[in-house]
RNA sequence: GGCCCCUUGGUCAAGCGGUUAAGACAUCGCCCUUUCACGGCGGAGACAUGGGUUCGAUUCCCGUAGGGGUCACCA
């Protein structure tokens, strides 16, 4: 009995590795073109991570000329759910990050390094996996659950290493007749690869993010086929890695520490290593202590949260931008209206260390975002939002000549609104507006310095018979407003009120406070003017009739 | 516990042996001839800690503390 005997014993059916090699030749692109990709598993809610990597994926792919592609990493069929590779596809569509290559459906994928979905490429790792056991480099091993835990327990009270590895590989130095015996008897076995590694020397790896990082050598016999013929993630990263051609791989900082094994299989196995970009975690902020944003416990963890709320995903792209390379920011400052595309994303600027995931911060960036849009833009995504979440908004906004107008106030000059951060804020902001709301709720009037409902009366009264006209162009309103004051013993100008209380009632600015309140019910609002053109005469007079007798 | 990573204001962060230690968000004050939202100006606020190395350490080295990750037939 030899290897290669072993080997065909085990799988008798699989192909030789140059068959693959040669279906998956090296890609052919332009120098300094990189190949990334994004491999979650589908095990439901996308993680915001997940949105993380692709963004860094596409902006590198893209300003490289390379490849960005989605592979699906299903091969923990206990945790897969159903429609988890859809979930996937939309969760990126969303975000505008579809990738070049990788799945498009359940079961189709486009791209010439297919399969990109683990569970179909079972062939190829047993090819691979096969190759391994000819060259020595696997073995089958035959423990039960019951020995690996009496291993552990072994272990842990010699105080020594837990693991699979060195004298505890109770399987690793059977001989191969003994080997094929207890498969040809059908003892259950997985493949472990060989490891040749010592834990007293150590290997340096360098990372494009964290830098040189040094690691004690693998040693331990890791499982690279388990008992369903699936690969474990170690294996599937290096088979498929190798053959997809990725150059830069980009997975979360938890992964830092399985390098040796990795880079050590790349080696043994005799492919070309990729780079490695260990992104740090995102972080949030749990009752002071930081932590790692869980899927579980936290809402915001979901690439859909933010469709939920209403955050626009450029604005969360944005932000995760900003969390990768500080200097978008300034950038962003600088380059208002370009697309982020153009930004010149560097993988080594990372920070090293993982960020708390501020909602505060990407407010503010979605304000900004927001602010940039036009008043069609915020009706369409409005709407879209609220078909989903807010039907009272929908019905506000079918009225859409009329919403538009809303909308744009204080909109599309040199100094935007930015008072709408997500789109679940439009309603409350603009649902004065409309009469079919205000005029039959029972408003509770606000008012301020001026509040002798007698004279709120006089004001509104005054107004309405001498002063307002729908016509009149804004410094002229403005004029009016003032005029009224003085008539009724108010000052025109807030200074000089000031200077001389006691020879006023109030000034101007509390006049306009009492028509702000009248015309909207609140003491904050856009500007006023513009408030009055959009509402029309009909309306402004109804309200402050309205006003007059509550 | 072993191994590995990290530590600059409340938060994100520039910095890479000599700086008045940037900037953004948040916060506070003032201004922007009516509020708010903007915008402008300004304030408060930081190099975890102890040793080295050095003429000089936020920056380099070592220790300590704190935080995080990882030690599966999960990824």
């Amino acid at each position: 009995m030899n290897y290669k005997e072993l080997a065909d014993l085990i799988f008798p059916d699989a192909k030789e590795i140059s068959y693959y090699e040669e279906k998956y030749p090296r890609r052919n692109l332009k120098e300094g073109a990189e190949v990334l990709r994004v491999a979650p598993s589908p095990t439901g809610n996308v993680h915001i991570g997940t949105i993380y990597q692709a963004l860094i994926a596409t902006k590198l792919t893209k300003q490289t000329g390379g490849v960005f592609f989605l592979r699906i990493e299903d091969t923990d069929q206990k945790r897969e759910i159903e429609g988890g590779i859809t979930q996937i596809i939309n969760a990126l569509k969303e975000f505008d990050l579809e990738p070049d290559e990788g799945m498009i459906n359940e079961l189709e994928s486009k791209g010439e390094y297919g399969p990109y979905r683990q569970s179909l490429r079972k062939d190829i790792y047993q090819a691979y996996a096969k190759y391994m056991i000819e060259q020595g480099k696997a073995y089958p091993c035959f423990a039960t659950p019951e020995e690996l835990e009496e291993i552990r327990a072994k272990q842990e009270a010699a105080k020594v290493r837990t693991g699979y590895y060195g004298v505890w590989a109770k399987y690793r130095n059977l001989s191969l007749e003994e080997m094929a015996e207890k498969i040809k008897a059908g003892v259950p076995y997985i493949i472990r690869f060989k490891s040749n590694g010592r834990e007293d020397r150590k290997i340096k790896h360098k990372d494009i993010i964290k830098g040189n990082v040094d690691f004690p050598e693998n040693d331990q016999d890791v499982v690279i086929i388990k008992s369903d013929g699936l690969p474990t993630y170690h294996f599937a990263h290096v088979v498929d890695d190798h053959l997809m051609g990725t150059t830069i791989v980009t997975r979360g900082d938890e992964w830092l520490s399985s390098v040796p094994l990795h880079l050590q299989l790349f080696q043994e196995i005799g492919f070309k290593a990729p780079r490695y970009a260990h992104t740090p975690t995102l972080l949030k902020n749990d009752n002071g202590n930081k932590r790692k944003i869980s899927k579980r416990k936290d809402p915001e963890a979901a690439a859909s949260y933010y469709k939920e709320q209403g955050i626009p995903s450029l604005a969360v792209k944005e932000y995760l931008m900003n969390i990768a390379n500080s200097s978008f920011e300034n950038w962003r400052r600088q380059n208002k209206e370009v697309s982020i595309d153009d930004f010149d994303f560097q993988l080594n600027k990372m920070s090293v260390s993982g960020a708390l995931f501020d909602m505060v911060k990407l407010n503010d960036v979605s304000k900004i975002v927001i602010s940039r849009y036009t008043a069609q833009e915020v009706y369409d995504e409005s709407m879209k939002w609220a078909q989903k979440y807010d039907n009272e908004l929908v019905e506000m906004l079918s009225n859409k000549e009329y919403s538009l107008k809303v909308l744009g106030i204080e909109r599309g000059n040199v100094k935007p609104r930015k008072d709408i951060a997500k789109w679940s804020d439009v309603k409350e902001n603009i649902i004065y507006m409309y009469d079919e709301k205000f005029m039959n709720e029972k408003i509770d009037y606000p008012y301020q310095t001026i509040n002798e409902k007698e004279e709120i009366n006089k004001i509104l009264d005054l107004y309405i018979k001498k002063y307002y006209n729908e016509n009149d162009d804004k410094q002229i309103w403005f004029d009016k407003i003032k005029e009224l004051s003085g008539e009724l013993g108010y000052a025109k100008e807030v200074k000089e009120f000031k200077a001389n209380p006691e020879m006023y009632k109030a000034h101007v600015g509390d006049v306009s406070t009492v028509l702000r309140v009248a015309l909207t019910g609140r003491t904050n609002t856009p500007d006023m003017y513009e408030i009055m053109q959009v509402l029309g005469k009909d309306s402004v007079i109804k309200r402050l009739k309205k006003a007059k007798n509550c």
